[in-house]
DNA sequence: GGACGTTACCGGACCACGGTCCGCTTCCAC
DNA sequence: GTGGAAGCGGACCGTGGTCCGGTAACGTCC
């Protein structure tokens, strides 16, 4: 929430909302992959550059209007009631239940808008393991699985079946309910 | 090995040859990643729609240049000596040998090659799950779980550790061993 | 063996896209 | 009002990929 430091100028602000928009408008319409950047800026009524500057990438695009979604579930996780969140104390929730919970929401927010996290994670080569979110997901998923010989490791194991790339897939191969289950049954048995 | 059938015209080998090899050098002397296909093409003597036509695209080509150690692994799971391969009749390796035995090997292939089938798995979206190979290593990791209740899913599963891109930057952030120990791991895990 | 029609194949001009660059404009603090 | 910096926009670049008029290889028929 802090907005002081940088300090952001009016028109600069103005333009990040307008693009937001138009992006949003452009990609319900068309699909995520049919729409290009020159059309999102045209839509916008701004310079291709500014597009560019204020989100670095396609990718950056995409995780700016996911942001918002993104933060709910983080904040669910790190402060929301159990099983997901620690929960108040006195209905402590197991790491088991907690993963269980994570991988189960983390579906549920992927699945709902399984095109644009795709474009986050790929519209550069490595793009997912560099977005904060991965990180956050990472250490998240590492202290649930502390008492695991290599936490980090399992983390990525898991993580990786949470792939958009791979979901997608996936999912076009067996059908959503198997997949969540299997993702389910791996949390399962990594939690020893 | 079948040669017969389609019948290629005598130009058109010689270029793909001419190709492949021009990519290879090209590929070892300044990268993967920084040789594009006009590059190629020019290094060859070749127009680019050549380039495309043969090989479809620059995944294509890539695994036009895998190939032969692609089949040489393939080829030693389906026939060769356990517990990679089935082995000769008396000395039956076990699933969790054999899947071990696959991961382990797969993980030689992909890591010798990494920048190579990493372009394979990305260059267009999806790619990773259209090509042969991939059924190949599916339809195998299957068959070895088939205890399991959806062979199918945990074969995915297992598969999406192996992705290049998630190896590649696994293993940047924590090293081979640890990769390869977390693979082994989870094929573990996956065996009940 | 040589001319011929068919057809697979060739090559490079062409396109759309993601991304960069830099001279000009606009905003803001003083 | 003014100086300077943050921001703007669109021309520009290299890339992967397509298209199509031309070319050369091959089977065939004399």
């Amino acid at each position: 929430m802090r907005t002081s430091p940088p300090k952001e100028r009016a028109d600069a602000a103005r333009n990040r909302a307008v693009v937001l928009e138009a992006a949003a408008a452009l990609f319900r319409e068309h699909g995520v992959d049919a729409v290009s950047m020159d059309a999102i800026a045209a839509a916008a009524g701004v310079g291709k550059g500014t597009l560019f500057r204020r989100f670095g990438d396609k990718a950056g695009l995409a995780v700016a209007l996911l942001d918002e979604q993104e933060r709910t579930l983080q904040e669910a996780i790190l402060f929301g009631p159990a099983p997901l969140g620690p929960g108040k104390p006195g209905d402590d929730p197991t790491p088991r239940e907690r993963l269980h919970a994570f991988v189960a929401a983390y579906l549920d927010y992927l699945l709902a808008h399984l095109p644009l996290v795709h474009m986050s994670e790929t519209a550069s080569p490595g793009a997912r393991y560099r977005i904060a979110a991965y990180r956050f997901w990472h250490r998240h998923v590492s202290l649930l699985l502390s008492d695991r010989d290599d936490p980090q490791a399992d983390a990525h194991t898991l993580l990786a079946a949470l792939a958009a790339e791979h979901v997608q897939a996936a999912t076009g191969d067996l059908g959503e309910t198997r997949v969540r289950r299997a993702a389910l049954t791996l949390a399962n048995a990594l939690m020893l």
